[in-house]
DNA sequence: CCCGCCATCCTCCTTTCGGAGGATGGCGGC
DNA sequence: GCCGCCATCCTCCGAAAGGAGGATGGCGGG
């Protein structure tokens, strides 16, 4: 046992959330909640005042949201080791946050005791996956050989557009293009994609929160 | 104060947030939390041991989900009142939700006093309404003159099919129906969802978490 | 017992999609 | 200074999709 506690910083916006993660680390010896913050700006004011050593954080935030906190908060003080704890372990979240240099991706039906022990890993420098995320992870690597390039910004509007149930033509007219200028940003989403139609395109964007 | 404090079952899924939830009313004088449960399944079996007044539950959850809990609840104990207490307020939750008689619709974004006075409004006969969900409410009966009938079981079978990328012909295959029949289901859904091509519907559909 | 809803099928016709293949100019990184 | 990515445009063409309109049988509720 360290002489002094490791200081913990949770991240949510529900306040039951944080209540419940306080509660949960109230009591550990080495662990105290030294900060509590409802959304991004308030993390990376509290991180500065109060000088976390582990940060709790869900990734779905309003304003200022979690990979968009990490990337500041790691760029301010690359010393802070950021766990993510959601409710969802979507493709595009896991990999946005691992991205982002996260210690650590825990679900929030996770256990007390693997909450804890994840928080003292992270401390120590190592690395936490939930066992779904884990098995998600080499899912990945496993039947994925096409690297999957991300679709183009320009490649997203239209899709955007798609989605809200515009033809070619009406997408070529908000965007000022030709429609078959949106055939061609289509025919490259298609193969970023995986699928070969606008229904599947729209519904795999919206799987991997790209739209 | 009544010489007897309210019941409280809470249902969720996720530890973190049951622990929240129980730390939130530990201490009121009017208030206990007699039972926790993890699923619709728990909640059911608790329900009849722990008699409780007032439940609050979460919608999503893994086996039987808030909504089919909520209707076996209230087909066992009618006096039980259920306060759900959720992370969407998506329009096809809140409607199956409010259809399946429940006293009250929170976000997990409520603050303490928020749950608070609303379990003791729910158990002395009330209704709860996050603002949020009323402002849905509101919106619904305003610009919605369509009575927006839900689509058949037929029909999203149909756009289940769509959204993972079949054409029309090889739903009619999977479905042993013909090609045409495949259409009118389809233009059906259009009607039914107020678009006008496939991919706006299976969008549409997503939004309404029908498929 | 009928009426309405559902699922099924049909034809005819127009519009749209999506594929194949190729071309151009701009811009940024190495 | 070149290469790659992006955005833009083009033609040709077949395969789908979608609209209009009508028809049938089954099944359940009032």
């Amino acid at each position: 046992m360290p002489e002094h506690p490791l200081r913990l910083m949770i991240v949510d916006d529900h306040p039951v959330v944080r209540d419940g993660l306080r509660g949960m680390f109230t009591g550990l010896p080495d662990i105290t909640v030294v900060a509590e913050a409802a959304d991004g700006h308030q993390a990376l004011a509290l991180a500065r005042s109060e000088r976390p050593d582990v940060v709790l954080m869900d990734l779905r935030m309003p304003g200022l949201d979690g990979v968009g906190a990490i990337e500041r908060l790691r760029a301010d003080h690359p010393d802070i080791r950021v766990i993510v704890l959601t409710t969802y372990d979507t493709d595009a979240d896991v990999s946005r946050a691992l991205s982002a240099g996260v210690a650590g991706y825990l679900l929030k039906d996770a256990p007390r005791e693997e909450l804890h022990q994840a928080v003292r890993t992270a401390a120590a420098g190592g690395r936490v996956l939930s066992s779904s995320i884990h098995s998600l992870l080499v899912d990945r690597l496993a039947p994925g050989p096409a690297p999957a390039t991300a679709p183009t910004p320009r490649e997203l509007e239209v899709l955007r557009l798609i989605a809200k149930g515009a033809s070619n033509k009406e997408v070529a007219r908000a965007l000022l293009i030709s429609e078959t200028t949106v055939k061609t940003h289509l025919k490259h989403v298609f193969g970023k994609l995986g699928v070969d139609n606008r229904a599947a395109a729209v519904v795999a964007a919206m799987e991997r929160r790209l739209i």
